[in-house]
DNA sequence: AACACAAACGCAACATGGTTGCGTAAAAAA
DNA sequence: TTTTTTACGCAACCATGTTGCGTTTGTGTT
């Protein structure tokens, strides 16, 4: 967990206020964001266009990935060490909170190796859970 | 499989052309529609509204079911037997066809048994598997 | 320190997908 | 045939996200 200012630094990103809050921001947190989550919680910014192109440039940057969420928003969590500076490589699975609309990551959740018979040929397997986080529980 | 207008009348369902349509479009394909395809194959309407409202109308009486969808819009596919004429109940994983576009239920495939240690309470899995279908493999 | 350039911002306008209200039409029930 | 209820069709709306463009601000260079 390096230091914001360091990060963007690295992947040569202008350090502004608003994307050394918008790291914090998700390297405070286990859980994601909405666009509209994150413009409730910063404050240098008010434009949901910087907030959008913001996302945008740190999922390029595999610094953010997207993870669904329980009403089709597009909603970001941090990275883990697996994605490299340039190719996201995510292997876990996601829980949905149906009581607070939270998506986690859950690193420990190995995803099934499917064979499919029928003539699918599968390049990605993604694994999503609902139910109640612990917070919810 | 049964016919469309016995279908209506058992669900008490106002028998409509426009309706019979729905309900022969989506047994005549083993994949699933979104709301702007299917304006495009039927011809007895050309308004969202009418489509949409069939839609919820058709998914609360368990006909069809909710898929996920590649751009994340709202798609559906008949139920199978499972679900009742009052509750939903699959247990089967979909595929997102990366060039096509389409979103396929395979029955065939068994969901993974998830037993999670981490303290959230899992209701519901879903698996998602993404490729290339049969006809564009 | 001044300059130059590219990147980021902020505002307005737009696009898309889906929803709501309401008057009218038309099935189905009586 | 009359009444009742459901579905339709149009317009207006809403929510989320995107695009264009002129201005500002970092950052690297002179
Ligand atoms: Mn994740
Ligand atoms: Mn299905
Ligand atoms: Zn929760
Ligand atoms: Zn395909």
């Amino acid at each position: 967990m390096n230091k914001a200012e360091e990060i963007l630094a690295k992947y040569k990103l202008k350090k502004t206020n608003f994307r050394l809050e918008l790291i914090k921001l998700f390297q405070s947190s286990k859980s994601s964001f909405t666009a509209d989550e994150i413009n409730d919680k910063i404050k240098s910014t008010n434009d949901k266009v910087t907030i959008y192109r913001a996302l945008s440039a740190f999922e390029k940057k595999c610094l953010i990935h997207r993870v669904p969420d329980k009403s089709n928003l597009i909603r970001y969590a941090l990275c883990q060490k697996e994605c490299s500076k340039i190719h996201h490589k995510h292997n876990h699975a996601h829980f949905i909170c149906n009581v607070c609309a939270q998506t986690f990551c859950l690193d420990n959740i190995k995803l099934p190796q499917i064979n499919d018979t029928s003539g699918f040929k599968i390049n990605k397997t993604k694994l999503t859970l609902e139910g109640a986080c612990p917070s919810c529980y």
